[in-house]
DNA sequence: TTGAAATAAATGTATATGCATGTAATATTG
DNA sequence: CAATATTACATGCATATACATTTATTTCAA
């Protein structure tokens, strides 16, 4: 029975795997990655946004979120206009991104339901508890 | 204090990112990243596999496991023979590869004890059993 | 047996990730 | 005020991720 030691971060690495592939599946329909939605999604809570602010909102790297921005700000979802500190560059969302987030929120929605109902009222509450337990992580 | 609903996705994720980080920077050291030492500690433990069984144990898809193994052997730590099924390769570590895992099985160990040192018991049998039960939603 | 279906792995394409570094602008300090 | 430090963002590089597709091989069924 001598099983080996589980790694924390083998099994979360493959946790976020299959979830974030479900969650593409919801949104593949408006070609959009989870990724992507965070993004939007982001953006259309926070109005006005910029990089810097949607590094710490989202947890991710400068550099990562840098070109994370690019598909959208290409494709015109994301307009981009200089800030009054002129280093920054200030996020609003476009029309089309507006429309586009609408469409892909219904489809988040479908997921997160999906997902929660699959998982129960307990894990869910166990994911997000442990999430920002593991946030606090950083840097330390 | 209308507070948005917390993606499920996105909070895994940015845990994901926070946790792989710092196992990250404990690998560093031996020029390892996390992916990769995931990969060199499945192959050690099965001794002797293939692609194909890799892909079930570490829960990734066939191309991007595929991706994974190319630096791994083009740097001599994996070992690429052909299987009896011709289909198949046979992954072994060669004799730099395991004394780069056994270099590097060290540094994950005291990663591993630093988080759990950090997460706590409790949350470190939870995050066990959410992944668990997150990778068992695989394909539905 | 042979032709279709299934399987194992690789490749094309595109985004995701982050470290090291570069560039420009602002803030701080001597 | 000028030199320096800090801040905001971008880029070079390498790997991570996975869908769609391709190639080679094996299995299976007519």
């Amino acid at each position: 029975m001598n099983k080996i030691e589980r790694c924390l971060n083998l099994e979360l690495r493959k946790a976020n795997r299959v979830l974030s592939q479900i969650y593409d599946s919801y949104l593949s329909s408006c070609g959009l990655k989870t990724s992507q939605f965070s993004i939007l999604r982001a953006i259309s809570f926070l109005q006005k946004t910029t990089n810097r602010e949607l590094q710490d909102v989202l947890v991710i790297d400068q550099t990562t979120l840098s070109r994370g921005l690019k598909p959208l700000i290409r494709d015109g979802y994301i307009t981009v206009r200089e800030g009054i500190d002129r280093r920054q560059k200030e996020l609003v969302l476009s029309e089309a991104g507006k429309a586009l987030f609408s469409e892909a929120e219904g489809h988040w929605d479908e997921a997160q339901r999906h997902v929660q109902a699959a998982l129960g009222d307990e894990m869910k509450q166990q994911l997000l508890a442990l999430s920002k337990a593991i946030v606090k992580l950083k840097a330390c």
